[in-house]
RNA sequence: GGAGGGGUACCCAAGCGGUCAACGGGAGCAGACUGUAAAUCUGCCGGCUCAGCCUUCGGAGGUUCGAAUCCUUCCCCCUCCA
């Protein structure tokens, strides 16, 4: 894996990455797909919406399909027939999502499978080996996802679990056809942050992930746990904020100096009818677009706004559809890629903070717009 | 013509003397989703001067302290037999 910055502006860069299946620019934003599959999309349509690398999820495919399978395609890219990067999650996420139904202890954890109940463990040298078995060009370390609230002590105890996975999962990664990303917990506590950061960063990563955040905090903590992070980082690698977020936690964070994104909102929210616009949130469901005859936005050139009504998106969501989440999905991941374009160009540019401030200057504008 | 069954809020549908403004669904309206157990979940859904009151269970009348629930009668639907 090779990282390239070619220009910054504050604490913001437009780096290159290259990656085993292919190339990525940063700011870059990773559309989630969970089994193996960006919900509702074709690789062809990724492609076409902008994404140059999605994501996988270590423990979803082992429990199904199971590895068995995987190797029968010899990975995830052929399994899926997706040929470019793949970044997998390590099941750090589930240890978090899935707590009401998992054990854990220093050697790893215990999931009842939301599958079948069966249990299934899951250790930080089992999440590198599956992880390489899927052929992920980058892999994460196993961690906990502190949940929040969390006491001091509670994500404390909770980022010393992480380092020490963190430590065995560096020890198991023995391939160097994948990257491995190292992750920052430490709850909403900038010492911890700090100090995870410090700890990962002597260990040594391909990169480094902040993980542990939009669980719940205010967006001030989220920044703050950046500001206390990304400095402990070294400024030559890749940062990588997990599961954040909504376009305007992107554009703080890219200023913050992320450079990686991957978050399930745009797929989700497309097949709930939230659909995203320069101007803000449009909840395709509401009455007052049945009759609207307008794109999602007029300004988009994504495949459903060059197309479709409002009104005929209305319908079809109404009607549930399959149509109508595979529009609005292409619309909502076009207008991600094209946020992460615009801020390339706008880092680029040097002129980042004038293109945040017209970010939040149109949505400010923008309840009489979007109706 | 004869014998049965039924008419409940926008729709379907429970209730069969009080705890019923009336179970459930659906539709409708609004909201939420941040490393996806999510094409999911939550709230509202007769009216009002709203911790109370008013008008509702095909129509009209009656019994009862009290009825959507019992009786009488009328109207309308459905099934079977002639």
């Amino acid at each position: 894996m090779q990282f390239k910055i070619h220009a910054t502006d504050g604490n913001a860069r437009v780096g290159h990455l290259s990656l085993r299946h292919g190339n990525v620019d940063t700011p870059t934003f990773m559309p989630v797909g969970t089994y193996g599959t960006v919900k509702a999309m074709t690789p062809e349509e990724l492609r076409d919406v902008g994404a140059q690398i999605v994501l996988g999820n270590t423990f979803h495919l082992m429990l199904r399909p199971g590895m068995e399978v995987i190797h029968q395609h010899r990975g995830l890219h052929n399994f899926m027939q997706w040929q470019g990067p793949i970044l997998t999650d390590s099941g750090g996420y589930q240890v978090f999502s899935l707590a009401k139904m998992r054990k854990m202890t220093i050697a790893g954890v215990t999931f009842q499978s939301p599958v079948d109940g069966a249990k299934v463990f899951l250790s930080p040298e089992l999440a590198i080996e599956i992880q390489q078995q899927l052929a992920a060009d980058i892999c994460m370390v196993l961690d906990e996802c502190t949940s929040y609230p969390a006491t001091y002590h509670q994500a404390q105890a909770s980022m010393r679990l992480s380092l020490n996975w963190a430590r065995r999962c560096k020890d198991a990664h023995n391939s160097r056809k994948s990257a491995l990303f190292g992750i920052v917990q430490g709850g909403m506590y900038a010492n911890l942050r700090k100090q995870c950061a410090s700890e990962l960063v002597d260990i040594g990563f391909d990169g480094y992930a902040i993980g542990g955040l939009s669980v719940g905090e205010q967006p001030r903590e989220r920044t703050a746990m950046l500001k206390a992070s990304i400095p402990c980082l070294p400024r030559e690698k890749p940062c990588y904020l997990m599961g954040v977020g909504k376009p305007e936690d992107i554009i703080e964070a890219v200023q913050q100096g992320v450079d990686m994104f991957d978050c399930v909102i745009p797929t989700r929210n497309a097949r709930t009818g939230f659909l995203y616009t320069r101007y803000g949130l449009l909840r395709i469901r509401n009455n007052r677009y049945k009759e609207d005859t307008r794109p999602i936005d007029e300004n988009c050139a994504c495949y459903t706004c060059q197309r479709y009504s409002r009104s005929y998106l209305r319908h079809l969501d109404k009607c549930g559809e399959i149509l109508g989440i595979r529009l609005n999905t292409i619309h909502n991941l076009y207008y991600y890629q094209t946020l992460m374009q615009e801020l390339r160009k706008a880092i680029s540019g040097g002129k980042l903070t004038e293109y945040c401030r017209d970010f939040y200057h149109l949505r400010s504008h923008a309840a009489a717009t979007v109706a």
